[in-house]
DNA sequence: GGATCGTAATGAGGGCTATTCAACAATGCT
DNA sequence: AGCATTGTTGAATAGCCCTCATTACGATCC
């Protein structure tokens, strides 16, 4: 149309972008396409096509597919994320708890296409770890970390579970609670499910402690009684 | 070699064989793929040819590859938990517990190519339900059902909580706790990671809690002290 | 023991993928 | 305007799953 674009074969329009420009429109395009039909119908021209270029220019900005789809993951959990609040801003151990828990299961039902591509396919990766997703899941952590910490401190909770526990628990349970709806077998309600969970968390950790160390040290003590009164008696003989 | 067989080409030797026979042909040939190469390595020709046979024959015992390799999940499914006892032959439901958890646990310690499959591939599919996956693991989730009703009735539980959300805790914690392991990062102890999400479930569902060994070990010290002052006293008199 | 016939097994190829790359052409610079 | 840079193309490649017409095994019958 205007300068810089000319027609080619049948109207076709041949026309070059900033890489800004390009990798926005194919990340838009990969991404409407697994929202729309999933991550497993994918394919590369599908995304070309949409993005109003062909196959081969997907190849000058992503290396390949997998990694074009592992892009649109992050992106999309980075916004999911976006608008976390600092727990330290909501008042009660409970409620940032329950805060937290519910604020996963309401990402997870806003994008369960990418989500369920964010489960099976990007976390079983070796380079998992390199990931922003993995980067994030890791500040969500250190949330709840912090929050049961403080917790302990203030005797509000009495027991400490390793933090590894802690978030296999977390994370396990809320993936967990929403394979159903992620299979399109029916609904659910974050704030609901939230409420259970936490709730179940919450008395999991309020429960009061067993107090062997204390029986451990009186067992000690008891134990130098008898052998005081053991060489007592030897002595005395 | 010998009468029913003959060579083709360069010594390719046809055989007819029984459907039983065959089709365990492809389904041990396509396990040990799996469990050498994991799942998505596994190509059908591969499958084959370790099979003996050629690429159209495995499509005339099996639709697809997919309901092919389902089949061996299946199968290494049932075989893995043949083995779980009935826990009302285990005392205590701590232990009942922690049995439980702890044979899923050594299930995907022994498998993990398998695993990972059955939690990437079959359990999000829409048929996941039509599965014998599904249906064993509908067994083993009636058992902590049970255990749970059982623990609730006589007191020893004082708190309810809605079978779902039980479920998806013990499985939810159970998976989670195994990733890093699936993702090849190091290895995990079935026993020790039992015993932990066991210990924060049943503290998490009980009134009181688990009395674990220690208390036994503390009392045969106790019983010791008392056998050296009874001892000590009969010497003396 | 030879002919018959249902069917196990074959292997070529079709259709669809992701991915590569040499050639081309739009743009910015001088 | 000419040139270098580099975004874009489109055809070609290789590998995959899967189909199907053809082949020939081997049980059955006479």
């Amino acid at each position: 149309m205007t300068t810089g674009t000319v027609r080619k074969r049948r109207n076709r329009v041949v026309t070059r972008q900033s890489q800004d420009v390009r990798v926005a429109d194919i990340l838009k395009a990969a991404r409407e396409i697994v929202a729309e039909n999933g991550y497993e119908g994918v394919t590369v021209s599908e995304i070309a096509e949409r993005a109003g270029i062909v196959e081969g220019t997907v190849y000058r900005y992503f290396k390949n597919k997998e990694e074009l789809l592992l892009k649109v993951a992050e992106d999309w959990f980075v916004e999911s994320f976006a608008d976390l609040v600092d727990v330290s801003a909501i008042s009660g151990t409970y409620n940032k708890l329950r805060y937290l828990i519910w604020h996963s299961l309401k990402t997870i039902k806003a994008g369960p296409a990418i989500s369920r591509f964010i489960m099976t396919e990007v976390r079983p990766k070796p380079d998992y770890k390199e990931t922003a997703v993995f980067d994030i899941n890791r500040r969500y952590t250190a949330q709840i970390r912090n929050l049961f910490a403080e917790a302990i401190r203030s005797g509000e909770f009495s027991h400490d579970v390793p933090e590894r526990l802690l978030r296999d628990m977390v994370f396990g349970t809320i993936e967990h609670s929403t394979w159903r709806f992620l299979r399109g077998e029916g609904d659910f309600d974050p704030a609901e499910i939230a409420d259970e969970i936490a709730a179940v968390l919450y008395r999991g950790m309020s429960a009061k402690p067993p107090e062997d160390d204390k029986f451990s040290l009186l067992v000690d003590r008891l134990e130098k009684v008898a052998d005081r009164l053991a060489q007592d008696a030897a002595g005395k003989s």
